[in-house]
DNA sequence: CTGCATCCTCTTGGATACTG
DNA sequence: CAGTATCCAAGAGGATGCAG
């Protein structure tokens, strides 16, 4: 069994399901991996994710600071510098996502080549 | 460093855009969790996961089915039946989601009170 | 520089009805 | 049982303009 019979319960309860969300978020993903490696500013990781747009750049990293994964510091100076960081919960996250983008750097090959297979169909 | 140099300029370049988005999916995550403990019907699966519509279950799995994750196997009786079970890729991925719902029972409780004391603000 | 507010579009996904 | 097709509502998310 991949899956405790407790985590089971809970997938058809649905009581993991905000916490999934959580880490199923597009976003999430990319900026919990990046803050693996240390803090960053807000425009650095603005710069680094390619694709995003501040909005959603800043919407993430509020609800990733609602979840208490990231830390928030703003030091006023002019112009004001805001600094993101992992809480130690974050980090233990940040594991977890790096650990899935290896995975999907590993078969991303494969599953480019299923996907022309199946839709060569 | 906790993401290789290779996997931060593939996060940059949104190379993994398309398999983060197969990892992130909403359902995708539950299917191959409960997949994980062997083959199941499509019908068994749509009990077993709270709240998902028809139609959802079936584009899922047809798209797991598509990423060569997911083997969908029909058995032509009356009334049919349809077995779906991981590949042994799909394996591989099931037990990297395990690991990620792990995660997230373990800190459940943790996330719940950022979230409620977030909020108090 | 770091954001918030607004508008507006497009996708996601639920509900429902119908088929082999 | 295992889907497919259609319709439609809700929400995600981009673009833009403004503010501290």
């Amino acid at each position: 069994m991949d899956v405790p019979d407790q985590v089971s319960e809970a997938l058809t309860t649905c009581r993991l399901r905000d916490v999934l969300d959580r880490v199923g978020d597009k976003w999430s993903v990319l900026i919990m991996a990046l803050l693996g490696d240390g803090p960053r500013r807000y425009s650095d990781l603005r710069r680094s994710i390619d694709g995003i747009s501040q909005r959603m750049l800043t919407l993430t990293l509020r609800s990733l600071e609602r979840d208490g994964l990231v830390i928030r510091t703003v030091t006023p100076t002019t112009p004001p510098r805001v600094d993101y960081e992992l809480t130690p919960v974050g980090h233990t996250l940040s594991k977890e996502v790096s650990s899935l983008i290896r995975w999907s750097e590993r078969h991303r090959e494969y599953i480019g080549m299923s996907r022309r297979s199946y839709d060569a169909r």
